[in-house]
RNA sequence: GGAGGGAUGGCAGAGCGGCCGAAUGCGAGGCUCUUGAAAAGCCUUGGGAGUGCAAGCUCCCCGUGGGUUCAAAUCCCACUCCCUCCGCCA
């Protein structure tokens, strides 16, 4: 969430910058009169408390000295006090929870060099890399849905029997695809970045932190029974590693990765981009992600970027990057770019991944927080995140690709080590 | 799943319901002494909120949330997590 404190100082300013992701003037206002009606509420409660401590100690005195008769009308005083104390306890948790809520739903401020835009018609085409419409061959213009079928390597039909529709089932050397781009990812990062197999259900506060709680949890899948989420992505469970730490300055940027499997309900895109693996359920992806001071930000997210292109150039697949508009970008984002592969079978740029900049949004939420180096109070964290891999889109635009004349599938050379020695894709017998 | 035990500051570890935000030890930082270091001595050392130009003042936090009480780290209830044993299990 944004700081509180700007809703004070800045109000103006802010709602300024919130109308930039079209947030109505009312909400941000509606969350500064809160603020307002809070800290009144919170002045009144201690000076009331202070007086409750005060009236005590002299109770305990009188008892001691003259006893207990002696202190009865002390203490009818206290209790009277106490009665007042708890209605405005009663009337400031109220305002606290509601504040705190419309807080929570108020989105990230929007970085200042994010381009303006009303829609995704907006966002900016910052370079498009490898992509030639003329180069592709009749061959390549089969989507994948059709290829995996061919090849025996994506049954979409039985990956519906058991999971219902948008559960993709790979299988033989789709399946191995499947992890390979996977173990390239990590492999590519582990230069820098620590691999982490974090957990894939959740509690409720940690989807909290990342901001897919409390405005979209119809997105999410939820498990009633034990009162856990399954993680849309790893983002998720990676912020909330060190929530509620403080961490010395030295340790940052934190570096870390994980690959999990991602669940999305996708219940705002029902019908759309459906077809074969364009939008799916469950989804396997690698994720990157730092902790960091706000001057280490800026260098942090052109790393996050170019370590997402660079998974995508090694496998020898066309891209573009575009600059996410103010009015695209998530509730939790202040700056984010996308990486879109261009899949030549359906004829559509794929996005792969978002490469986003969070500033102190999540940490804040997360309570994460650093202690500088050179003294002073403790600063909250940024945090930036970005897919290195997500394997649907990939794996679509690779098999549309590198699809051959005679229907197999050409492998790239980087993916040749997980392949068991193989280098192409042929159909299989078995079925 | 069953039976027990536990959760206090960076760590260890005290804490008859009333100067307890918390003894003590270790660790860390600063200073003195020293040619330098060690040792020794002195001092500092949790997080957050409000208010004030500031010094400061006030309040909250002893796993979390409730309750009892004039007053809760301390008593009661619920939950979470950790440990031990039993059962089950990849």
């Amino acid at each position: 969430m944004i700081d509180v404190r700007r809703l004070r100082t800045d109000l103006e300013a802010t709602t300024a910058a919130l109308s930039r992701k079209r947030v109505p003037a009312e909400d941000v206002q509606r969350a500064a009169s809160l603020d307002v009606a809070s800290r009144d509420l919170a002045s009144q409660t201690e000076d009331l408390r202070a007086r409750i401590k005060v009236l005590s100690r002299q109770v305990g005195e009188v008892m001691r000295a003259s006893g207990p008769q002696a202190a009865e009308e002390l203490r009818e005083q206290s209790r009277r006090l106490g009665e007042e104390l708890s209605a405005l306890e009663a009337r400031a948790a109220e305002v606290d929870a509601q504040l705190r809520d419309a807080l929570l739903r108020l989105p990230n401020l929007p970085a200042e060099d994010a381009p303006e835009g009303a829609s995704e018609a907006d966002n900016v085409v910052v370079r498009t890399v490898g992509f030639d419409p003329g180069r592709y061959q009749p061959h390549q213009r089969v989507p994948h849905w059709d290829i995996g079928n061919e090849l025996g390597i994506l049954d979409l039909e039985r990956g519906a029997k058991i999971g219902g529709s948008m559960f993709p089932l790979f299988r033989g050397a789709g399946a191995t695809l499947s992890r390979a781009l996977c173990q390239l990812a990590l492999d590519r990062n582990s230069d820098a970045f620590t691999e982490v197999r974090p957990p894939s259900l959740v509690r409720a506060p940690v989807l909290e932190a990342t901001g897919q709680l409390p405005k979209f949890a119809d997105e999410a899948y939820h498990i009633e029974r034990d009162d856990l989420w399954a993680v849309p992505t790893a983002e998720v469970p990676l912020t909330s590693m060190r929530a509620g730490e403080i961490i010395p300055e030295a340790e940052l940027p934190l570096r870390l990765m994980a690959y999990t499997p991602c669940f999305r309900r996708e219940a705002g895109a029902a019908g759309r981009d459906t077809r074969g693996l364009l939008r799916v359920h469950e989804f396997d992806k690698v994720e990157i992600l730092s902790v960091c001071t706000r001057e280490q930000a800026p260098e942090m997210l052109q790393e996050l970027l170019a370590r997402a292109i660079g998974s995508i150039e090694a496998l020898g697949l066309p891209y573009r990057v575009l600059d996410i508009c103010t009015g695209d970008l998530g509730q939790s984002h202040a700056r984010s770019f996308d990486v879109e592969v261009y899949a030549p079978g359906c004829d559509m740029w794929l996005e792969v991944s978002s490469v986003s900049w969070f500033s102190d949004y999540q940490a804040r939420r997360a309570g994460i927080r650093y202690r500088p180096s050179g003294g002073g109070g403790n600063q909250v964290c940024d945090t930036l995140n970005g897919s290195a891999l997500a394997v649907p889109r990939v794996w679509a635009a690779l098999v549309e690709t590198y699809r051959q004349e005679d229907g197999s599938v050409l492998l790239p050379e980087c993916l040749h080590p997980y392949f068991r020695g193989a280098t192409r894709i042929a159909a299989s017998v078995s079925r």
